[in-house]
DNA sequence: AGTAAAAATGTTACCGATAACTCTAAATTA
DNA sequence: TAATTTAGAGTTATCGGTAACATTTTTACT
């Protein structure tokens, strides 16, 4: 490995003079700096950033660590934070703790370890408390993404939630649904406490009875087995007409279970859900669903991030953001009423 | 920042002994080590990796460099990949170069000052290979995905891209199609290429000719201006009946340029591509490819990588993996014979 | 020309850990 | 009991950079 020694020695300049044509710092001569800049070329030099690292006490790295990689909510949210990251001069390390506690601890021990400058996550829920409070006590920014956290005070951007779920629900209503369920992700998460009580609202306006055996609590991520969930829709009788869910995978989940027993959206059952389905929702626009500004979460998330630890100093209030989510209506909601 | 100097302070010892219970290294009493103990905990010491890497030249990090975090490819991929170092107890970083070899460039970097133990890595395409030559010169371990890169031998994952683009064609034309265009990434990638071959066989297969202007070249990433491909396509005259695309990510750029134009897929045209689409596949089964194993990839890889690493001095001859591809025909081709 | 100021470059200490070596006191052995 | 091991702990140098200060060289000005 070729260090800034092995350059200032075939140079004939010191070591700080190396460094200083590296960082473009002090006072150079052109002269020097040529030949300096030659040699590094000659010997293919590439700084040690981690030796760098430990005398700036800085990486110039940030860490984006989300819940579930494989879902196009948060890989849109990665694109936009790694665009406010690059913009800033920032490189971006990314984790996924695929909604597993013990996978989260592991990064924030790799958070801690390789000294990032800052981090941008979405919780696994509200058991993550302690990750945020490690993070706290050894001075890393941070700003949280989707999920708050009682007990934490912090940046954050959120989506809202509760009036999305809300209004998923007024649209079934509208279009006839009296019997509508909901699967949801766990009610340690904030967000999907949120989108309960926005189901239960929408009930509510609409006149609609709340019923607790219409609500059927999961995880979040791709589920294995289905069969839970299985014998949860067997047991409602009569069977609801329409399924809200609290994300997008698990829209996915049930109608993988309702296509398992033969059953078709929207003809036999009504499906609309929390967070879009990616690109291809573009082509074969199918279900309806409450868009999340996904990139926008990441972006801003981002650029909070960076404010903060630039401004590390001056104390500033925290932050939350809220984005709203917008209503996408197509085609996986049948029409219950005569009129349309 | 707590040091092992301010642990070693406390606990009355030096800081020799204390690295010495981190590592569990050496001989210590059992007196002292419940001692630094102690103080560790009380002080809340997590050990700085910064000044480690730089010391012993290692760490138990591995990195994977993906072209597009939004493709379900990738990161169907990743989740391959992450499971496979877990179990080896390798942690695992991951970046998105976005088909781009600056950001390519920028990546390599990190990883070379990050001192990642070794590398999984899907290159831009064949001018990646001054990046290749750098991780080789400065002995990072890497292993290549989809992608070879002319000039450097390594270990390698690749899908049977000719094969399984033949496969496509032959479906089309098997439908009655005749007229089949090809939208492509860059022929400076190594898949393109070998697709573009497949197309080529599968249309001599089927005695079809081969016309230059049904060739359509551009990035495999998600285009932001469409209007050169609609130029192409509207210069087809007759037009095309089919389209295949060198990706999942083309496929959705065509429909939604075809959508735009008011056209319907596979009533006015019908489309093939390779890789699948993701979880959401499955529940509106919809666009008929070429699926790949995409967790595969990333599971082999990286075993291969950690192989490649802790075998490090024994000269092992260079693996290569070719995963088939397995043709899955759904309902964007629309049947032109009359059997059919 | 002589001196102060400015520019260019060099020296030293340090960031936080560990390897390799050294030292001390207790345990073992003859 | 003296000599020799050995367990347990300490010292020093080092990894590859950079900040702060020191020194030398060049330029400017009286």
């Amino acid at each position: 490995m070729v260090t800034i020694y092995d350059i200032a020695e075939k140079a004939n300049v010191s070591a700080m003079t190396v460094s200083r044509v590296i960082n473009n710092s002090g006072r150079i001569s052109e002269k020097t700096r040529a030949k300096v800049r030659k040699v590094m070329e000659e010997m293919n030099y590439v700084p040690n950033q981690t030796a760098r690292s430990l005398v700036l006490q800085q990486t110039k790295l940030l860490f984006l660590l989300i819940t579930d990689i494989t879902n196009p909510f948060y890989t849109t949210l990665a694109r936009g934070a790694e665009d406010a990251a690059k913009k800033q001069g920032y490189r971006l390390l990314f984790g996924n703790s695929d909604e597993s506690l013990e996978k989260e601890a592991d990064y924030v021990t790799t958070i801690l370890t390789t000294r990032v400058d800052g981090v941008l996550l979405a919780p696994a829920g509200d058991p993550s408390l302690p990750h945020l409070e490690l993070l706290r006590r050894h001075d890393v920014p941070f700003v949280l993404l989707d999920r708050e956290v009682p007990g934490i005070d912090c940046d954050i951007v959120l989506g809202d939630s509760k009036e999305g779920a809300r209004q998923l629900v007024s649209h079934l209503a509208e279009a006839g649904h009296e019997r509508i369920a909901m699967v949801n992700g766990s009610s340690s998460i904030s967000s999907a406490r949120l989108r309960l009580q926005g189901y239960k609202e929408g009930l509510k306006l609409s006149e609609l009875p709340f019923r607790e055996d219409h609500i059927f609590e999961t995880s979040f991520g791709s589920l294995n087995d289905l069969s839970e969930m299985e014998a949860w829709l067997a047991g409602l009788n009569p069977p609801p007409t329409a399924i809200l869910t609290g994300n997008n995978v698990l829209a996915v989940e049930v109608m993988r279970l309702l296509h398992g027993q033969g059953l078709r959206v929207p003809e036999d059952m009504s499906i609309v859900c929390f967070d879009d389905l990616g690109p291809y929702a573009d082509v074969e626009p199918f279900l309806t669903v409450a868009a999340q500004q996904a990139y926008q979460f990441g972006y801003m998330g981002m650029s909070m991030l960076i404010e903060r630890i630039q401004d590390k100093e001056t104390a500033q209030p925290w932050k939350k953001i809220v984005l709203p989510a917008e209503l996408l209506v197509r085609r996986s909601v049948k029409p219950l009423r005569s009129g349309e």
